[in-house]
DNA sequence: CAAACTCAAGACAACGTTGTCTTTTAACTT
DNA sequence: AAGTTAAAAGACAACGTTGTCTTGAGTTTG
């Protein structure tokens, strides 16, 4: 078995307190001491148990809340939340919730009164919801969120944001400059604060373009693939149909692609189709997505940064570290689904 | 703070220990105590603490070990997984691991013998790692590998099967029948002893219908698209190109989609084209993939049932449950992407 | 020079579980 | 009906760490 506390206090011999008070940098241990003791830590390859020092004292889990929305955000999410976590001595729970089930803020509020995880980090719909946050900073439990927002002035350290209002605002102005005038435009779930952001980011770019918003052409509905294909489908069977699609995520974008092969409508000529994330498979579609890619392995190694940081400065009061870049701005991908607007 | 295992006992009016050996499925606990038990449990809401658990020995963790294929299969695998792990009272700590780094089984040895671990679950091509698998089992460590393979007249306990000959076997046959002769193999990576088996499976329906094999048409090659890609593109510039192409995977389908494409070869008038897994874009493709579906949600959930019970037979001599199901058998999904050989 | 104070370092309890041993109860033998 | 055995449930220690209290030596103070 691994050496344990003792095993290192035996060796340097001192008390396994004092080993203890080392290992947490405590200051009332002398320069000859502390050598001693980080030279049997050394020797035996001591690596402190996790579980014992979260029973009796403060935990080391990191929570990750997540609705399930598509695959590869999840993954990419993951093991930017995993690389993270490995180098700070975290471990990682992963915490699927459907949004959906009546008692899925009641579940979460559960999990985190029982005060075995460390922190939370809190993608949408959960990182917008308010009850839940007011639940979380009324009982001091560290969490950090994940939004669309753009406010750099004011850095809020519980919160990572991306920037999808001038993503969307900048995929729009490639399809306008592209020449086009009549662009729809497929939102996602209202849930979901980027929805809102990725259509005014649209509606923006709109306006600085002089080009009158037009109601018809902006479809409610869901992220999906399903929702992205019926919606342009619908679009396609108008009198004027768009000339280009913006869905609100690549799902959608694919969904307006199949869409458009049904109605055998030519992807670029006759329609220009873009997306928004750059999922692994905007490349692998005919033909391949323009899209906005986000960075999401990033902005996951930030947000674990970030958490980290508040739990370490609740717990100590200082944490030896700067505060991580806490605001992403996706970037336009040209690929072969956006060609100059024909009518 | 929340409830502990005495505030259940104490509501429940049994000593604590027994509150243990309920929530850990003990099999020595009378009905209506057990009945009695959950009550208290569910009225405080009671969690067992995770690092109080881990401390005493055994632990409550079980590690999913896995390389990273593709997102919608290891998520498919980790929702299985959680459901199981949900319901039995484990928790599911998730361990991606690059089969390429040099010491990545080194890093799992490590991993299996720090102890904090109840069990592992191991995908390829980890399961199919004689010297892992020697480790754990010299250790006594729990483990289940999810396979390739067919054998269900030795049950192994530690090992739940996908029957990967039979479905390569079947997926061959439906191309056979709608008229193919020139049926092109595209396999993935040879560690993994899935690509061994399809290609058996392959190999097997051709032979029954009386087909010669024609080694130009195998192409080995990886698991992913662009190999996909690749490898279709220069199948179609061959003199007598195939009719029909079998990807071992649905990425190197969806590769050969698009290299369909690229060469203006229609599918599926002039080429048909087969996957194998049914992942969601199987459906979300241009035209859907035929393919054959593998159940990993379920697969997953055996898997974790089946480990759950070994760590359970191991701890207690006995276990109060069946032994799971331990082979699936993927099942031909009949879409757009095949029709009857031209020529 | 004794009393008070400081500071380093040790002793020991405590965290919430499970392992092991013991006791009680029930169920079979003969 | 007494004796044996098995099963169910309890008592208590133990896990590896940190928190708190105590000790004891050295230093200041009046």
């Amino acid at each position: 078995m691994s050496a344990t506390i003792k095993d290192v206090a035996n060796l340097a011999k001192v008390s396994f307190k004092t080993v203890s008070r080392v290992i947490n940098r405590e200051p009332t241990v002398g320069e000859d001491l502390q050598k001693r003791v980080w030279e049997a830590i050394d020797a035996l390859g001591y690596q402190p148990n996790m579980s014992a020092r979260n029973l009796r004292g403060s935990a080391a889990f990191i929570s990750f809340i997540y609705d399930n929305p598509n695959s590869h955000y999840v993954i990419d999410m993951q093991h930017g939340l995993l690389d993270t976590c490995r180098k700070e001595g975290f471990e990682l729970l992963i915490h699927p919730v459907s949004a959906d089930a009546p008692d899925a803020i009641a579940e979460l509020e559960r999990l985190a009164q029982n005060g075995h995880i460390a922190g939370f980090v809190l993608t949408p719909p959960f990182s917008e919801n308010e009850s839940l946050i007011k639940f979380l900073e009324a009982r001091n439990i560290a969490f950090v969120r994940i939004i669309s927002g753009r406010t750099t002035d004011a850095p809020d350290a519980t919160a990572v944001k991306v920037d999808d209002f001038q993503a969307a605002y900048d995929i729009t102005h490639h399809l306008i400059k592209l020449g086009h005038q009549r662009i729809a435009f497929l939102g996602g779930e209202l849930e979901h604060g980027s929805s809102t952001e990725r259509l005014e980011g649209y509606l923006s770019a709109l306006a600085d373009a002089g080009i009158k918003k037009d109601k018809n052409l902006i479809v409610p509905g869901g992220y999906n693939f399903d929702s992205g294909s019926e919606r342009t489908q619908k679009l396609l069977r108008r009198k004027k149909p768009p000339t280009a699609v913006f869905g609100a995520n690549d799902e959608i974008a694919a969904g307006a692609l199949f869409a458009a092969r049904l109605n055998d409508v030519s992807v670029p000529q006759a329609l220009s189709i873009v997306g928004f994330e750059d999922s692994p498979f905007s490349r692998q579609t005919w033909p391949r997505l323009t899209t906005a890619h986000q960075p999401n392995s990033e902005i996951a190694r930030a947000a674990a940064a970030s958490l980290v940081r508040s739990i370490r400065l609740a717990r100590f009061g200082k944490a030896d570290c700067e505060a991580p870049q806490n605001l992403f701005c996706p970037k336009v991908v040209v690929r072969d689904s956006t060609s100059p607007a024909s009518s």
